[in-house]
DNA sequence: CAAATCTCAGCGGCACTGAAATTT
DNA sequence: CAAATTTCAGTGACGCTGAGATTT
């Protein structure tokens, strides 16, 4: 049973969120923070780019979207060499918004990390980032 | 953004929730394995002792049992020291269906780590271990 | 009385599917 | 034509809350 990585990764991510989600509070949905953090690292990006690279669903994309923009935290504009996309971005407002979370997440990670020491932690990452391919090799490795 | 646990561990969950399904198809909810699996280790218990057990709500216990119940594969008996429990017992339909389960769960799990070698497996499943408190020091570890 | 257990009704976030419209 | 992108409508599993009835 304790073997079982996959119930272990379960409950782990479900604690995770109950922890972040504690900080959160009313500040919105959490998805809202790796779609931001994607924004302010990939520049200019396409809704099916920056979902295939933080892990969102196309469809969710939107509705996350939809609710950024009308908060004034990022923008669509049409994207002029392939007027299939959108043109991401994020807005200085989203920056803004953006630092303020990055402090709720820290604050929720410290609880949960709190029983890892910091060798645990980067040892953690590195064999859960192993996991996900499309963390393709020129993903930032601890190279 | 790779640095962050929570949404590595998300992430991560997420896959091995989609290669489980992918082996459970039709075979019923994936709830059902840590149910029937912690029915047959913890013996007769109670739903809110096993509840906690296995990380599942009170709440959705009870949903899961009434199916279980349906099919054969538990039962539910008064407990007759503490009369508001009850006393469930895996049935050997369930044991059954349990020993079905492990292979579709294996197979899923052996997609999910494909990339670790076995040591970095054991790795893993020590560090997630940490990271949750109900798994108690009494928790099975690597001692 | 306070606390624990089981049950039910319901909510919200999340991952996902299927299909339509547009563009390459 | 095939493939990719954006959008919308809808589904289902999951974790959780709140409340009621019963028992300790």
């Amino acid at each position: 049973m304790w073997r079982l990585h996959s119930w272990l990764l379960n409950q782990a991510a479900a604690r995770a969120n109950r922890l972040v989600a504690a900080e959160f509070g009313q500040a919105g949905s959490r998805s809202r923070y790796p779609v931001l953090a994607g924004l302010s690292e990939f520049g200019p990006i396409s809704q099916a780019e920056l979902g295939r690279r933080v892990g969102i669903d196309r469809s969710d994309m939107v509705a996350l979207l939809n609710g950024l923009e009308r908060d004034g935290l990022a923008v669509r504009a049409p994207d002029e060499n392939d007027r299939r996309r959108n043109a991401l971005r994020i807005t200085p407002a989203g920056e803004q918004a953006l630092l303020a979370l990055d402090d709720l997440v820290d604050r929720g990670q410290a609880a949960l990390l709190a029983p890892l020491t910091e060798e645990e932690r980067e040892q953690l990452a590195r064999l859960l980032r192993r996991l996900l391919p499309f963390l393709g090799p020129d993903a930032p490795d601890d190279a």
